[in-house]
DNA sequence: CGTACTCATCGTAATAATGCGATAGCATGC
DNA sequence: GCATGCTATCGCATTATTACGATGAGTACG
């Protein structure tokens, strides 16, 4: 069998956006996706995955002065978001950015 | 003297943005933005004032189910976070949208 | 002056978010 | 199996947010 299991962060071409730009649906998206970088830590952990091509594990824990658990919560709020992608690479977990979502929220964002 | 004692509101051409779209300062600022949109109330109360293409006082509060006391806190989100102007107009207060916040949110959006 | 109107602020209660240490889950290597 | 390393989750304390009614500040009108 391949040792390929699988690769984070794909090559990420999909078609465009069908959902609406605003609306009560859009208005309850947009809010919650706010919310999601309403934190600079958690702006920061999507520059950091942003700049690392590649996607990557647990080391952001290393780039932040905070407990790992916390960082742990900071990754649970953006991934329930959907801005974040972790996918489980053995002991470790491979987290990249979701940019479906992230097309999602500029698209959100541009419609104000 | 004339009665126009201001218009909220204004045209809204400005130069362009030469802030920077990344960095602990950007992070920051996206971040406290996120926050403040980051309510769907909020969202709508930015929606209205996009609808309006007039500048609206709290004819806000008789859109919205909320009491006044509430809707006037997260005009106060909004303006601390400089998304929104009010303008006192006699015994009333004109809202608008704050064009060239909502620049900037978009460009550090885009920057992501 | 006094009333009426609009809006902001205060006080309060309930809920959510933030951060940490401790602990549990899970795959890997010995 | 057992230990190790990585991550998620739990429990807890602190602080922030949300919503409301009540009250206060301010202007306009008679």
């Amino acid at each position: 069998m391949s040792t390929e299991i699988e690769r984070c962060c794909p090559p990420a071409a999909e078609g465009p956006d069908l959902r609406p730009i605003e609306g009560g649906e859009a208005d309850e998206q947009l809010a919650a996706l706010g919310k999601a970088i309403g934190h600079p830590v958690r702006v920061q952990i999507l520059r950091i995955l942003a700049r690392k091509s590649s996607c990557i594990c647990g080391d952001i824990v290393e780039e932040l002065p905070l407990a790992q658990s916390t960082v742990s919560q900071h990754l649970k709020v953006l991934k329930d978001a959907a801005l974040i992608r972790g996918d489980v690479d053995g002991p470790r977990v491979c987290y990249c950015l979701e940019a479906r979502t992230l097309r999602r929220l500029k698209a959100l964002v541009g419609g104000l």
